[in-house]
RNA sequence: GGUGAGGUGGCAGAGCGGCUAUGCGUUCGCCUGCAAAGCGAAUCUAUAGGGGUUCGAAUCCCUUCCUCACCUCCA
C-alpha cells in the first residue's frame, strides 16, 4: 500500500512487515468536537479497519491534550478545575465517536498522565544544550536543529521574515518554542526548573516514543498541524533520540463550509453532536470518505442529502440479501455475479492501496450494491446467491465502518405476521385496511416494497434531516 | 511577502500522455390497487484562459488569472 508522505512529498510504500504503528494527534478537550475532527478521525479509523481486514496488526494510539490554556480559561469561566473540563469533554468525545462507529484506539494517552516522561525528555534536551531555561520557561532552540522546517518545507529565514511570530524577550530566538512553561496557578507540576506546565508539542513526542518507539510507520493528523505542531515534534523527538521519528506523515484535509475552513475561531463549526442528530453516523462516514482525504471537503447540505439517497440503496441491498428466499441458483447468473464481485473487490483494494483513495473504493462498493439491487429488481435473488454477495457486501461495509439498522427477532416475527395479514387483505382488494397496516408498520421505522411475488421490508435509519 | 495544494459536465468527484470513470440530478419508461423503493433507458461530451512539446494532452512544459490552506491556537 502506498501513502503520500508529507515529509518526502511523494507516495511511499507502507511497511507492514512488523505490523503498523499509528499515532494520531487527537483533540484538545476544551469544547465539543466538530465534523472537522470527525473527518480526520474517520479517515484514520477506516485506514485502520482496512489494514486489519488484511490481517495486518495495527497499534493505534490517539492522544488527548488535556492541559492547555483554552482548557484553563474555560475552567476559570465555569469556576471549576481544568480536570473537570477535560474529563467532561473526553466523555463527550467518546459519546460522539462511539456513535460514529469509530473503533476505540488501543490507547488514549493523556498529557497530564505523562508529565514524568516529558520532563525526562526535556532534561536530555537541556543536557545537550538544545534547549535552555529562560525566566518564564524552558525553550527549544530551533537553531540547534539544522533540519528544522523539513516537514513544512519552511526556511527559518522565511519564518522570521514572515514576522508573525510573537515577540518574546525571554526567548533567544523568536522561533524557539516552549517545552515547559512556569506557572503561578493550577494546574501545575513540579519540575527540576520550577513549577509549571508542559508546552503543547512535547506531549506527542513523549507519548508516541513511549508507546510506539522510534521510527513508527504512520504519524497523522489534520493538515493544519503540519506547522508548527508536527514540525516541532520532529525537532524535539529527533534531537532526543537521534533516530528518525516516523516513516510516513499522513495529513488529512480540512472540512470547509462555504469554501472556508471550519474552525472555532471563525465560529462556523458543526459539532459532532449536531451532525449526528441531523444526518446520522452512516451519512457522515460516507460523506467524509467521499473525497480524497488529502483534499478539503466542503460541508454542503445538498451533498449530504445526496448521500442519503445512496445510503438508502445500501439499506435496500442489505434487506434484499438478508430476506432472500430459498431457490435454485442460476449457474450463468452466479458466474457473472462472481466475476463482478471479484472485480469490485479488486477495485476496492486497488483504490485503497493507492494512497487510500476512498472515493474510488466507495464506487466499487456501490457496484456491489447496484448488482444486488439489479438482481433483486428482476426477482432473481435467491438465498445461495444472496449469501455469496453478502460475503463481499459485509466485508466492505465493515471496512467502511457502516452499519445498517437491523431488526430483532421479535420485531421480525411481528412484522411477518402483519405483512401476511396485509397480503391477505390485498388479495381481497381491501386496500384501505391493507394501507392501515402499512402505516402501522411504517411507524416501526419499516418500509414495505411490493415486488411481484413477495413483499420486501426493510428497516430504514431515521435521518434527522428528513424530519 | 513566503511555502504548499488545487482549478474537470447542473452539482459532487476519479483519471494524471491515447481506450473520454462513477455517483447524484434531470427526462422518459418498467413495476404497483396506490405508493415507496428499486431497476432500465436517455440526457450532460466537461477538463480556468493563452501559448507550446507530441502523431496524440484533462494528463508534460511555459505563462496569465482565480481559489484554498499554512506561516499565531487549530483536526
Amino acid at each position: 500500500m502506498k501513502i503520500f508522505d508529507t515529509m518526502s512529498g511523494s507516495e511511499k510504500e507502507l511497511d507492514t512487515s512488523r505490523g503498523v504503528r499509528i499515532y494520531l494527534c487527537g483533540v484538545t478537550v476544551y469544547d465539543d468536537s466538530h465534523i472537522g475532527h470527525a473527518r480526520t478521525i474517520i479517515v484514520f479509523d477506516t485506514l485502520r479497519r482496512y489494514l486489519q481486514s488484511h490481517g495486518i496488526k495495527v497499534r493505534f494510539i490517539q492522544n488527548f491534550t488535556d492541559v492547555d490554556d483554552k482548557i484553563i480559561n474555560r475552567a476559570r469561566i465555569d469556576g471549576v478545575s481544568a480536570e473537570v473540563i477535560s474529563s467532561k469533554y473526553i466523555s463527550s468525545y467518546f459519546k460522539g465517536f462511539d456513535s460514529l462507529n469509530v473503533m476505540r484506539a488501543d490507547m488514549y494517552p493523556k498529557a497530564t498522565e505523562h508529565i514524568t516522561e516529558m520532563i525526562d525528555l526535556i532534561k536530555i534536551l537541556l543536557d545537550r544544550k538544545i534547549a535552555y531555561v529562560s525566566t518564564n520557561g524552558v525553550y527549544f532552540s530551533v537553531s540547534k536543529f539544522s533540519e528544522y522546517g523539513k516537514l513544512s518545507k519552511k526556511k527559518i529565514d522565511d519564518l522570521i521574515a514572515g514576522a508573525r511570530v510573537e515577540v518574546d524577550e525571554t526567548k533567544k530566538d523568536p522561533l524557539d518554542f516552549a517545552l515547559w512553561k512556569f506557572a503561578d496557578d493550577e494546574p501545575r507540576w513540579p519540575s527540576p526548573w520550577g513549577l509549571g506546565r508542559p508546552g503543547w508539542h512535547i506531549e506527542c513526542s513523549a507519548m508516541s516514543l513511549k508507546y510506539l518507539g522510534n521510527d513508527f510507520e504512520i504519524h497523522g493528523g489534520g493538515r493544519d498541524l503540519i506547522f508548527p505542531h508536527h514540525e516541532n515534534e520532529i525537532a524535539q523527538s529527533e534531537s532526543y533520540s537521534g533516530c528518525n521519528f516516523a516513516k510516513i506523515w499522513m495529513h488529512v484535509g480540512m472540512v470547509t463550509i462555504n469554501g472556508e475552513k471550519m474552525s472555532k475561531s471563525l465560529g462556523n463549526t458543526k459539532s459532532v453532536d449536531f451532525v449526528l442528530q441531523k444526518w446520522g453516523p452512516n451519512i457522515i462516514r460516507i460523506f467524509c470518505l467521499s473525497g480524497h482525504y488529502s483534499k478539503p471537503i466542503d460541508y454542503s447540505e445538498d451533498q449530504l442529502r445526496e448521500t442519503i439517497t445512496r445510503w438508502r440503496q445500501v439499506e435496500n441491498c442489505y434487506y434484499e440479501l438478508f430476506l432472500a428466499e430459498e431457490g435454485v441458483i442460476n449457474p450463468t447468473l452466479a458466474r457473472d455475479v462472481e466475476t463482478t464481485l471479484r472485480a469490485a473487490e479488486k477495485e476496492f483494494d486497488d483504490a485503497l492501496n493507492s494512497d487510500f483513495n476512498t472515493p474510488l473504493a466507495l464506487g466499487a462498493f456501490f457496484k456491489v450494491v447496484k448488482t444486488a439491487n439489479q438482481i433483486a429488481g428482476e426477482e432473481a435473488m435467491v438465498r445461495p446467491l444472496a449469501d455469496i454477495i453478502l460475503l463481499t457486501f459485509e466485508k466492505m461495509l465493515e471496512i467502511l465502518g457502516l452499519k445498517v439498522s437491523r431488526v430483532t427477532d421479535e420485531e421480525k416475527k411481528t412484522l411477518i405476521g402483519l405483512i401476511e395479514r396485509r397480503a391477505l387483505l390485498r388479495d381481497q382488494r381491501n386496500f384501505s385496511d391493507a394501507d392501515a397496516i402499512r402505516k402501522e408498520i411504517s411507524s416501526m421505522g419499516i418500509v414495505l416494497i411490493d415486488h411481484k411475488k413477495k413483499t420486501l421490508w426493510m428497516k430504514q435509519e431515521r435521518i434527522g434531516a428528513e424530519g
